[in-house]
RNA sequence: GGAGAGGUGGCAGAGCGGCCGAAUGCGCCGGCUUGCUAAGCCGGUGAGUCCUUUUUUGGGCUCCGAGGGUUCGAAUCCCUCCCUCUCCGCCA
């Protein structure tokens, strides 16, 4: 959330970065609250003073008089006690209000309604010409007899999948290489809870507004699952004062994520594209409040995907997420788009995103500077890779005629050395 | 799942109705001492919020796992929840 002074003194600015999202909010309603328990607040602080004072004299008094003196105090009670009642309902109402407000984007956040308004700032390498006719994931996979939606929608329902062989595998190899690099780069990886307390949801900012998202655990345990490792990554130091000389955390995690998918009925219903559940590293970077580290940090993170994408040579591009596109947490969100021969086009495989002090003001994440003051963290993060996709462009840039895939390089030591996989088919 | 113990400042740990935002030790910061280091000595050292002050400063309120209750007054008593530990059971 943002910061109650901030929005006072830049409604504004919050109330044009919301309008740039899209996203509706009510201002006015939120700083008419806020300017009430403000004042409701300076009174308590008196009423309570003086209830404080009267306290400790008694207990100074005469053990004699103290059952006089008493019966006077229980009176003001009651009238404080209304007092703050309502002061408290103001605090939950406000809280309510600040929890909706959306992050400011970034200047150089594009205008725009939503992701077809998009500006792509970066284009690596060209679509493979194939000369012959390519198939799509799902019948290269199928005709290798690596994938499997019936049994796996008999097991668990549409947007399924099974992973047979070589596919499984080579799952695993992804995950594993992209693991490897950041470990490589100095990132700490870690292995961590995928069903969290919805604390963690609203912390990082799925919720609320992502409810409908996210899976949930029936009432006997209030836990949900997560659609990405940032929320418990991201949520792992919450309520800490981090030392400055610790800073910054860079972590990755492997994990499994899970999405409703809720809203997209008829939308990417074949292959892997839109899935209920897939593999994903992610980065997360956790760092001091300041701008120009952050900025750099995002350059680093999404430069850290990118080299992922190099290495298994498949064409990306990369478009400035516009207003209408961008989350309410976020400042700014680069997405990175692997070329995907089916889609005739690129479909989005990495989403690179910074907060601010959005995340850790929720979170209560805050680290002691340099100076002595202690103040909010700034958190980013990014995709390395995430299986389900990153299977999709790898098998269907890599296909060959015969049916076979080729294997880029740096992933063959994953795969027992194999520079193929699938046998000949045409 | 059953029985018990406990959650206090960066850490350890005392406090178990008013003198407690909290002893003591360690750590950390500053100073003194010292050829350097160590040891020693002195002082400082939680967070949030509001008010005051040009800054320094001073003051009010809130916070001792979370939420509720009893009381004039709660870290201390009661209730609910969360978490940790020990023993038993069950199990990967």
């Amino acid at each position: 959330m943002l910061d109650l002074k901030f929005i006072r003194a830049h409604a504004a600015a919050v109330q044009a970065g919301a309008a740039k999202k899209r996203i509706p909010i009510d201002l006015d309603k939120l700083l008419e609250v806020d300017a009430r328990a403000r004042e409701l607040s300076g009174r308590l602080d008196v009423l309570r003073a003086a209830q404080n004072e009267a306290s400790k004299a008694i207990g100074k008094a005469p053990p004699a008089d103290r059952a006089k003196l008493a019966e006077l105090q229980k009176q003001k009670k009651s009238e404080l006690k209304i007092e703050e009642d309502r002061f408290a309902a103001l605090e939950a109402e406000l809280q309510t209000l600040l929890l909706r407000i959306p992050n400011v984007p970034a200047d150089d956040v594009p205008e725009g309604k939503d992701d077809t308004e998009n500006v792509e700032v970066k284009r690596w390498s060209e679509p493979r010409v194939f000369d012959f006719g390519p198939k799509d994931h799902v019948a290269v996979a199928e005709a290798q007899g690596w994938i499997e939606f019936d049994r796996a929608a008999k097991l668990a329902g549409s947007r399924n999948y099974v992973l047979r062989g070589d596919l499984s595998l080579l799952e695993g190899a992804v995950m594993r290489f992209a693991l490897d690099r950041m470990v490589a780069k100095g990132f700490v990886p870690l292995t961590v809870p995928t069903l969290v307390r919805s604390e963690a949801m609203v912390g990082t900012g799925y919720f609320p507004g992502g409810e409908e998202q996210a899976y949930r655990c029936d009432e006997r345990d209030d836990l949900v699952l997560v659609g990405t490792a940032e929320v418990p990554v991201t949520s792992l130091h919450s309520g800490e004062i981090l030392a400055a000389k610790d800073l910054p955390l860079r972590y990755v995690a492997l994990s499994s994520c899970y999405r409703r998918e809720a809203g997209t009925y008829g939308k990417d219903t074949r292959g892997l594209y839109r899935v209920h559940q897939f593999q994903k590293v992610e980065q997360v970077v956790i760092d001091v409040a300041d701008e120009a580290t952050s900025l750099a940090h995002h350059r680093e993170i999404v430069e850290n995907a990118e080299e992922i994408l190099v290495a298994f040579e498949l064409p990306y591009r990369i478009v400035n997420v516009c207003g209408g596109d961008l989350g309410a947490p976020q400042v700014q969100k680069f997405d990175i788009e692997t070329w995907m021969p089916s889609r005739k086009g690129y479909g989005e495989t990495h989403s690179a995103s910074r907060f601010h002090d959005y995340q850790s003001r929720r979170l209560s994440l805050r680290y002691r500077g340099e100076d002595g003051v202690v103040r909010f963290c700034h958190t980013l993060n990014n995709t390395v890779a995430a299986s389900a996709r990153m299977l999709i462009a790898l098998l269907e840039n890599h296909q060959r005629a015969d049916g076979t895939v080729w294997v880029p390089p740096p992933l063959r030591a994953y795969l027992g050395g194999r520079e193929t996989l699938g046998r000949q088919l045409a």
